[in-house]
DNA sequence: TTGTAAGCGTTATCAG
DNA sequence: CTGATAACGCTTACAA
């Protein structure tokens, strides 16, 4: 917490030299003591909330150009009792998943008038918590919540209810009663189950997310059940290393025998074409690999990689734009649950199995 | 501009039924109150500002964690004349290089105990300018400006001087007397002249960025003067279809006898690889292409880009850094510029002319 | 050790 | 058409 930054008025009298200290900017009294009304007129000139004489009205605007006064915010919001900004708490905003997501989500605050505060808590409880902290001392009207770090379920439990909270992205364990908006996981796990049997592949390795996440759940669910064959699952965090390391080790201990990887997100399908690249194994020749999200870089890769595309950027802008339907009423959201569709993009990393 | 969200207070002495409705919150007066002490009492109990009897503080605590008191921060941040939030303009966070950027800008804001807000502009003015607003109504202390929208000039020269601003990544021409912090986009250049100079390169094609951005003018005058041969300028938009466009159109018209091309960023590259490929040509076989930034997806493509590192982390993190040291003492930022190095990664897509 | 009162900059209410 | 006053929720002299 950073106490007042400057004491309160100290260049108050003292106009002129001290060239750097920022002076204090003009209020709603200054004007309206020079333009020779009430601060009620000049609020109302500004406001349109009720008719002034127009001779009044342009001796204030005259004023107002003069002095450059510019309402403070901060009193107006104090006064209306909300502030018209909003939170968005993100893992990692360099992770073009949640940079997508983020700028739906502020497409959709700028478009109702809200700003949009970044809070990025690189899996960090205490920033997490401090971010948190934002919406219970009423500094923004709400939080779109898209970081699945597992501590902070407790905290998130007993905010949400009092305060507007959507989630989106990823659901909250044992989270009920809350406004969600998230992608297809499941089908997004089928979509890739199918594809690779129907390719002609039947022994799997699955390369998942966290073990608490729902999201990763969803997709392991639906690629088991669509894939149908056999299924080795090795738990990673989302991030490149983790793909490569799971397969390396793998590809070491020696009798691998899958023909096919998915991988939880295209971050950890990359760490696995590593892998396979520095054991000297083809992709899609020797074995297929299909990723999860279709970041920019999934199409850009070689070989260009399968995977699955969500719609970050619309997850981000729906959960924001149903928090805002409800927060703009001062309204705290009812439990809805916006499940957006997810599609297959077939590239290069995935051919039928060739016998070995 | 948001109207009053909700009509101030209808629900006030109206507790109970209405379950979606936001409760008023406990304010310093209800703890003070259900305490027995005065609100100055709660201050100082929560602030440590003045010793307070360990009875009553002990009371006082107890109660305000029956009611869930959380202190108002508006109210606090009018009062200090501060808000400890300060502003990142961004022309798109999508693009990693802002997002890398961001993370930095956010990292140091909240060593200091700062919010960010991020102020996504989509390159446009209006938006900007909304964003702007928000420092002229002091929502926010101070802000960290890296957008390079030429129209913005005009208003940005007239906020700066008055509010704390930082600018990173990129300069704005003519705009003197300000904080900023870059990277050293002509080295950047002079790098890449030296690469290709050195490979055997004579004749290159230059794609640059916007004519009126300071960067793209050091990068390429860095590049024409140590590379020193033949060089060939199309002007383009840092994006990706416009590096496509650009040479695709040479491509069409015959006659191209470049040996290499250094795009003004990695996107542009991207685009000019697709153009040669569809044109049938080998990268770098019959021609060499560079970057600049070094996104992730740089290392990803096919060949691996050669490319200018940019620190865009740093950059974020040092503009940021130097504005709040400034705006935490209420103070506007000299004038003063910090250059940060760069770093030319060779990859696969450069490699000496062979004769055609 | 504690309390009273003024003030931060607005806007809403009520009165003229 | 306009103005005085209170209120938003906090901190901080100043006083006791």
């Amino acid at each position: 917490m950073t106490r007042d930054p400057y004491g309160g008025g100290a260049t108050h009298g003292r106009p002129g030299h001290d060239r750097s200290a920022v002076r204090r900017a003009a209020s709603i009294k200054d004007v309206a003591a020079a333009a020779g009304v009430s601060p009620t007129t000049v609020s109302h000139v500004l406001s349109g909330n009720r008719p002034v004489n127009e001779q009044t009205a342009a001796r204030v605007r005259s004023v107002v150009n003069r002095l450059g006064y510019v309402p403070a915010s901060l009193a107006r919001s104090l006064q209306a009792g909300a502030t018209s900004v909003i939170g968005l708490l993100i893992p990692d905003i360099s992770n073009t998943f949640f940079a997508e997501l983020a700028k739906g989500a502020e497409d959709a605050a700028h478009d109702l008038g809200y700003g949009l505060i970044l809070c990025n808590t690189e899996f960090d409880a205490d920033r997490e918590d401090r971010y948190l902290g934002m919406i219970r001392s009423r500094f923004i009207d709400g939080m779109v919540y898209a970081s699945g770090s597992p501590p902070s379920r407790r905290r998130l439990e007993a905010l949400m209810g009092k305060f507007p909270i959507a989630l989106a992205d990823e659901e909250v364990e044992g989270l009920t009663g809350a406004l969600i908006a998230t992608a297809d996981h499941e089908a997004g796990g089928r979509l890739v189950g199918e594809h690779l049997r129907e390719l002609g592949h039947r022994r799997a390795l699955m390369l998942t997310g966290p073990r608490d996440l729902k999201s990763g759940a969803a997709r392991a669910h639906g690629f088991v059940r669509a894939f149908g064959g056999d299924v080795v699952e090795r738990v990673g965090d989302f991030k490149e290393p983790s793909g490569y390391r799971l397969l390396a080790a793998l590809l070491d201990e020696g009798g691998f025998d899958r023909t096919a990887v998915f991988a939880a997100n295209d971050l950890m399908a990359f760490g696995a074409l590593a892998a396979l690249r520095e054991a000297g194994l083809s992709v899609p020749r020797d074995i297929s690999v299909v990723g999860f999200d279709d970041i920019r870089a999934a199409s850009l890769v070689s070989p260009a990689l399968t995977t699955v595309h969500q719609p970050a950027y619309d997850v981000g802008r729906t959960a924001t734009a149903q928090l805002l339907q409800y927060v703009s009423r001062g309204e705290v959201p009812p439990a809805s649950r916006h499940t957006l569709p997810v599609e297959l993009k077939v590239r290069a990393s995935t051919a039928p199995p060739t016998a070995r």
